[in-house]
DNA sequence: TAGTTCGATATATAATTCGATATCACCCCC
DNA sequence: GGGGGTGATATCGAATTATATATCGAACTA
């Protein structure tokens, strides 16, 4: 309705796709239909104060009245955290990896499937940083967390191997969805 | 109705008395029934964010959306910025007026007055902060600026004198509205 | 191919805000 | 005492949202 709300509706759009959910996941956890979601985000509704605020809590964004006289530094302190937060992710997730690599090398049968995690891990370092907004952080990080159990459990060959499997399904969904068209160097065996 | 929303209420009816405005006042300039600005004000109304957005902005206030992580860091900013502004303004005023009864003392049929101008500007200096949060500082960086201008063109006597009485008046609404209610030492010409 | 998920869309109803107006109490000042 | 300004309140109709429900097409998947 009103152009103002505009860029913040845009911004829960944005904020909920970074987590990965879908509109009725949001409406489940907010009590609000998921048609309303849809209009909202949309921007054809002047939606009311409350549920800006109670959408904004959900998605771990908070409200707040920014004199204009801070609003530089103020910005610049979100987009710094913004920035930060999917960078810290994404280094988290492949230091994680490498450490994985490294005590899987230690046994000879694993050798093999150490050296995929290294490509893995080498590939998707560099292939996030070209997808910044969108929902696969935490994707990653479940599935770094589910394959560090795993080997300290200690590493069932074939379920590190599936999820393995799933990591490599998943850096080519990281590759495939870039926004910007051009494509890494490196074949891709897509499955599409 | 939501509780959610009244600590924004509270915000935005601090940043209205702040600048010194009636409820009329901004009401005229939001195109906000005064009725609706008390409604919002008292935190009886769940607000389109429509509104809110327009009545922040009039009010020199920015919405920002926040993310978790950097909330710490940006209320930090956002209460250094209150503090400097309002220390700024009453230290720039005090400064100002210094430096007027430099100028007006070198004229010795001035020197009462200027005797007058600095005590005014001692006892305005250690009485604001006392009162943080009130309407007071665009009033009295007005009343500094008329008199500045007023000395700069050859400082009439009569409207100097006038200036200084209004001045005197100010200082007086200032100690008298404190809110926390123990009196300066100093007696106060009350006129009430 | 059939089934699922997702987002967009279309209703209809109930609840609530919004806007306009008027009134009241309070305070300060002439 | 009267007059002006301020804020709170009430009432009324109009506008809009919230809600529930159902549906639709597109994309993906088994």
């Amino acid at each position: 309705m009103n152009y103002q709300t505009v860029p913040f509706a845009e911004d829960l759009l944005r904020a909920r796709t970074a987590k990965g959910w879908s509109q009725r996941e949001l409406s489940a956890k907010a009590n609000v239909p998921q048609a309303q979601i849809s209009r909202i985000e949309r921007g054809v509704v002047d939606l009311r104060l409350s549920t800006f605020l109670e959408l904004a809590r959900l998605l771990d964004l908070e409200v707040a009245l920014v004199p204009r006289s801070a609003i530089t530094a103020v910005t610049t302190i979100i987009r710094e955290a913004g920035a930060n937060a999917h960078l810290r992710t994404v280094r988290g997730a492949v230091n994680t990896l490498n450490q994985l690599v490294r005590v899987l090398s230690a046994d000879r049968a694993k050798e093999s499937i150490a050296q995929r995690l290294a490509t893995l891990a080498f590939e998707i370092e560099h292939l996030a940083p070209t997808n910044p907004t969108h929902a696969w952080q935490t994707e990653l990080a479940e599935i770094v967390a589910s394959l560090q159990s795993e080997v300290e459990a200690g590493a069932d060959p074939s379920r590190v191997t599936e999820l393995t499997d799933y990591l490599t399904k998943f850096r080519n969904q990281l590759a495939h969805r870039r926004p910007d068209a051009e494509r890494p160097a490196y074949t891709l065996d897509d499955e599409d």
